[in-house]
DNA sequence: TTTCTTGGCGTAGAAAAACTATGGCTAGTA
DNA sequence: TACTAGCCATAGTTTTTCTACGCCAAGAAA
């Protein structure tokens, strides 16, 4: 009779949360990038815990994952158990006496929306120690440790968002380029500026006013939107410019909208908060400092 | 502007697993058994997740913990979240093709009472492997991966117990000592064995059949009750009997009741099985193989 | 008193886990 | 025929986690 010494153990705890993200994700990239981690180790914690269960969860293809039968019967309780856990984190969090405020946000956000309202907010709540995460995707705010988000997005009149304004791109240059853009043919002669995460901007433009044109992808491609926007101030051609994002260089006079046709995409610049019960009690207060 | 570069990250999960367990106990030794570590490690994931959170969870007093009133608030939390956690590993684990099946018993049970049982059932159901693990204290069954545990206990009537039988105990010897145990003074001459864990069953007797002793504990002490059984039956002396665990003895001759006078203890022995939608399917069989 | 027991702490070193880096594979895409 | 996106596997390193052990304080027992 084998009598076992020990208490069974349960499987580790680091492998079911990668499995619950990977999950979640249907993607061990996403997943790895979630948890701040490579995806090798994602794999790596995926395969413990299959091999702990005795059974795949994951169909592995070569352009991707997919969950097994078992994997999806599973997928429900540990997003629910791992909710619960990220609950009981924040609360953990919010007890801490100095408050640390997170911020996710778009890098292009980031870097020109926030920071005139970041010092005016720091200047009234000189208590709490901001910091501002750039990311390509919104997170989860029920899942991770973020007070508040800012990215494009559609409004889903969920009283967890604040609509901060639309989003309405219009070709803007620097007024040294302004009038070179201006004449009949400005588009083919001044190189167009293109943000990489945001291609599709002059396509959407173009297509809205009627134009059209032979190569509409031309012209040197920035990986970040804030570099796009430096090369147009300093004359290097024209910019999809996201009005939102660049309201101060205009008022400033160093960028100028090339004609006056302006496009909505569609979306909009949201404030995404976690839902009330789990908010720092500042929230409020910086929501409303954000927003004015 | 401090752009931090990564996520915020959480806190460790086995920080607060071990904060859980610790905070249910209120004991880090009782911890520390159930994660099957040292209590230095509980006492180190704890003091890590204080650090993390900024703020003591625990207030350690020389004779024990308590929980300080942000532990206090946590607590709730944090038990939802890992028996969620638990019900989420037992799902996983329920899909093992190869079922294992856990159970978990006194020591005296596990080696008086089940081995005849278990070795009808792995008869019956040659595919699944039985591990048995003794403990003194009955596990969590929603936390832990039993598949049911069997101790002494007082029934609560619920539907997840079956009790198998009351408790009763009576004084037993082995026959070459009966006669000298029944003379009138057969208690004081012959040695009295006593099992640690049971250390109140001859003065309940005793008491219950209005009989009073000098030396009521005087006498061999044993850490294991089968020890002391063995014993007994070798002669050693008179053995507080527990019925339901020495009836084969019984029945064979090798124990025989010094008299008839028998006391139940107030428990019975029950089997606790978690609650439904978390058992493996092969639960029942065990059961009613178990108490048949 | 003094001594023992219980339950906690702290630290050093050992053991185990987790992560990264790298190269390789496959299937869609250009 | 490349090229890209995603996943895998492995080796080696870094980090975490655990144990072992000595220490201390408070209450219980002698």
């Amino acid at each position: 009779m084998s009598v076992a010494p020990k208490r069974p153990k349960g499987p580790p705890l680091n492998a079911m949360r990668a499995f619950e993200a990977a999950a979640r994700h249907v993607s061990f990239v996403a997943a790895a990038e979630e948890l701040n981690v490579t995806p090798g180790a994602i794999s790596q914690h995926v395969k413990a815990l299959e091999g702990w269960a005795g059974t795949p969860l994951f169909r592995r293809n070569a352009q991707g994952v997919e969950l097994t039968r078992e994997g999806q019967l599973l997928i429900a309780d540990f997003n629910e158990a791992f909710d619960r856990l990220a609950d009981a984190a924040r609360a953990l969090r919010n007890l801490q006496p100095k408050a640390e405020f997170h911020i996710a946000a778009l890098p292009a956000v980031a870097q020109l929306w926030l920071p005139k309202r970041l010092r005016r907010i720091r200047a009234q709540l000189p208590n709490i120690n901001f910091s501002v995460t750039a990311l390509e995707t919104p997170p989860s705010l029920s899942r991770e440790l973020f007070d508040l988000s800012i990215f494009f997005a559609l409004p889903d009149g969920s009283p967890n968002q604040i609509v901060v304004c639309e989003d309405e791109i219009t070709p803007v240059c620097a007024p040294t380029v302004l009038l070179r853009a201006q004449r009949p043919n400005g588009f083919q002669d001044v190189p167009l500026l293109h943000d990489q995460t945001w291609k599709g901007d002059w396509p959407k433009w173009l297509q809205s006013n009627g134009f059209h044109m032979r190569d509409e992808n031309s012209g040197p491609q920035f990986s970040l939107y804030s570099l796009a926007v430096e090369e147009a101030k300093a004359g290097a051609g024209i910019l999809m410019g996201h009005l939102c994002l660049i309201e101060d260089d205009i008022a400033s006079g160093s960028l100028t909208a090339v004609n006056t046709q302006s496009c909505p995409t569609g979306l909009s610049l949201v404030i995404q908060l976690p839902r009330q019960s789990r908010r720092r009690p500042e929230t409020d207060r910086v929501v409303s400092l954000l927003s004015s």
